[in-house]
DNA sequence: TAATAGCATTCGAATAACCGAATATAACCG
DNA sequence: CGGTTATATTCGGTTATTCGAATGCTATTA
């Protein structure tokens, strides 16, 4: 069994697993972005911010560029929005499949 | 912000986030599986895997079928595949460059 | 019904992830 | 240089995940 891969997509996928580093990346999604636009958008403390930033960076998911003392942050790989977007597919199909089960006239309603 | 909705994608991520559940999910690619043939192909203990299948189900990423004594499971949504595929290629691509920056000799050498 | 096989659940201890607070660094400006 | 702004890191306490061990449940068979 290839125990090493699956380590490796693990941690890369513990990467992606916090609301506030996909929200980090689902605002960088149309380019980069400053931290300085990260943290009024998220209404999150720096700090918090910057260590969500850290695993990001950690498993190479972002890139990072100075421009004097502000930082920029972009995606490494674009792919990670193919995942996303899958990923949000699949539970929104969830939530239409559980609403069907309850209330099957309020079947396919937009959230 | 989708609060709500990040957080739901986080939860569904989390559930991959274990090198376990993506080598049980890889199993699952080809149709069902039943639970006694996880334990020797994983090579970990019943309750172990048990437990893993539990947070796969609790997420509604697999289904399962009793067959007398034996229960069965299969994926509940095949783009999950999709999902991990792309993860496969992106960690891939990751290895493949380091691999060129230390040794650009031996860059797109198989794992 | 008793015994067994296959799988699920609970419990407790170890480990990991998380976040706020404080502190550090880096670039800029006077 | 000292001060300021933007970002990063460290530290400690809290919460969440993980796994082994023990136990429970369900279907089958005798």
């Amino acid at each position: 069994m290839q125990d090493r891969a699956y380590k490796l997509q693990s941690e890369m996928i513990k990467a992606l697993a916090h609301p506030t580093r996909i929200a980090i990346l689902e605002m960088l999604r149309h380019g980069e972005v400053c931290v300085c636009e990260l943290e009024p958008a998220l209404g999150l403390r720096q700090a918090n911010i910057s260590q969500h930033l850290m695993v990001l960076r950690a498993k190479h998911l972002v890139t990072t560029r100075r421009e004097g003392v502000r930082v920029f942050y972009r995606v490494a790989d674009e792919r990670i929005f193919q995942v996303l977007d899958l990923l949000s597919a699949i539970t929104h199909d969830q939530l239409n499949q559980a609403r069907r089960a309850l209330v099957p006239s309020e079947a396919s309603v937009a959230q």
